[in-house]
DNA sequence: ATCTGCCAGTGACTTCGGTCACAGGCATGC
DNA sequence: GCATGCCTGTGACCGAAGTCACTGGCAGAT
């Protein structure tokens, strides 16, 4: 067995898909499975292409997203190992809804839209298990649609503060990992609007910003920005 | 059997999940199903509530929502028969993530938790049909965040105008079906903004409105509008 | 008939979102 | 070095979106 192939089991394994797998029908599923690499910026598949498989993260970071002429581009979710990508488009027959974009280099698995298919009608455990993980996908997706439906800038910006600010050590400092351009793709509005609402919070006290470290200065009126009649 | 079963019996044969169901398996299923009956505009169930089960609708017609505080709402989707609500939540264990209100007076099957989940270990057939619903369903809501993130009140006006005229006789006149209030719900706006831009739309031509008749006057005109610069 | 509640239209106003244009910073590559 | 390209901040501006308040219509209940 080579290294790649070591990879691909090594990934079935950790991915929660395929977790009921005993350890042979895992390695028959490798034997199926390819192994992709992508470039930074690289493209993985556009919207409105026929769908061919699934794909799992082994490696890097991909971002799923909409874009509109005009250019701007609204992400749906991003997601790293062991996580896995159009499960569902996989099934209805139809196109890819989205595009996916590698953000990092990356290694993905591939398997073929049959073989996927073949594998949840002889095991119906992955197929409960797709259906948990699209529950929270869909669950995501409604949490978006009620962002942008209720909300303003100012307060996804403050919620996606937030989110950063938890997975930091003190929850309060971290640095801001992405450009304005891409922040602001993911919460639905344009970067000028980031960087004026940012410049904004800190003239309010509220954080503090130095180069790309933001910090948390006043959480609790933060909070109740968010908790205020959503 | 009685008339109840019979009903039940009926829908569970045209809904596209049981399909592939035996006769004799649709019996077994019917015998663990209940027949509920709903008032129009009475609640199913509310965001956050845990998920019981399952739904189908039978007759009538079925809302999902999700509202804000500020009594905002916004619609995900409506369902007539035979169709399924809130199959999702059903698989990840979580709570049901929006709300449900009956539109008309209606009839629902509805299928526990427990019982739908068995079905789905015993015919993987019945797993992959959920998918496949489920597919569809994910599409609409992407569709629903391109629209928000994207596209103005007025686009979505026009948009859905589009899709009562498609469903009428003549493609062109059809009558209002709902009150701006809903109308604006659906589209994700206030009940002012519906009404002002339809009135907007009627005084520059491209539309005729009289009473609750509606009529697609300038059709290329409108066209063109929903394919500038998305 | 009157009262009540829902629905529709509209004017005035505020604020939010977004566009355009431009300037400066900082890295990379030649 | 310089040129190039991407990222950031900001001022000016515009139109869209939303709020508030009030009017009048219409249907159902009593």
């Amino acid at each position: 067995m080579n290294a790649e192939d070591e990879i691909v089991l090594r990934v079935l394994a950790a991915t929660p898909l395929f977790a009921a797998l005993s350890d042979s029908e895992r390695a028959a599923l490798a034997s199926r499975t390819q192994l992709r690499r992508y470039a930074a910026g690289q493209v993985l598949f556009t919207e409105g292409e026929p769908c061919s498989g699934l794909y799992v993260v082994a490696s890097g970071c991909v971002r799923i997203y909409k874009s509109s002429r005009g250019g701007r581009e609204q992400v749906l979710a991003i997601e790293g190992p062991p996580h896995s990508i159009a499960e569902l488009p996989v099934f209805d027959g139809g196109d890819y809804p989205a595009s996916a974009q590698a953000v990092a280099d990356s290694r993905l698995l591939f398997i073929s839209r049959r073989d996927f298919r073949a594998l949840c009608l002889e095991r119906p455990e992955v197929a409960l298990k797709v259906l948990q993980v699209v529950g929270s996908r869909l669950r995501r997706l409604v949490g978006i649609i009620e962002e942008l439906s209720f909300s303003t800038v100012r307060h996804r910006l403050i919620a996606w503060l937030f989110k950063r600010a938890e997975a930091s050590p003190d929850r309060k400092t971290f640095t801001l990992p992405v450009s304005h351009q891409e922040l602001a793709a993911e919460i639905g509005t344009v970067r000028e609007l980031v960087s004026r609402n940012l410049g904004r919070l800190q003239s309010e006290g509220l954080i503090h910003i130095e180069g790309r470290e933001i910090t948390i200065v006043n959480r609790p009126g933060l909070e109740a920005e968010l908790a205020s009649r959503l």
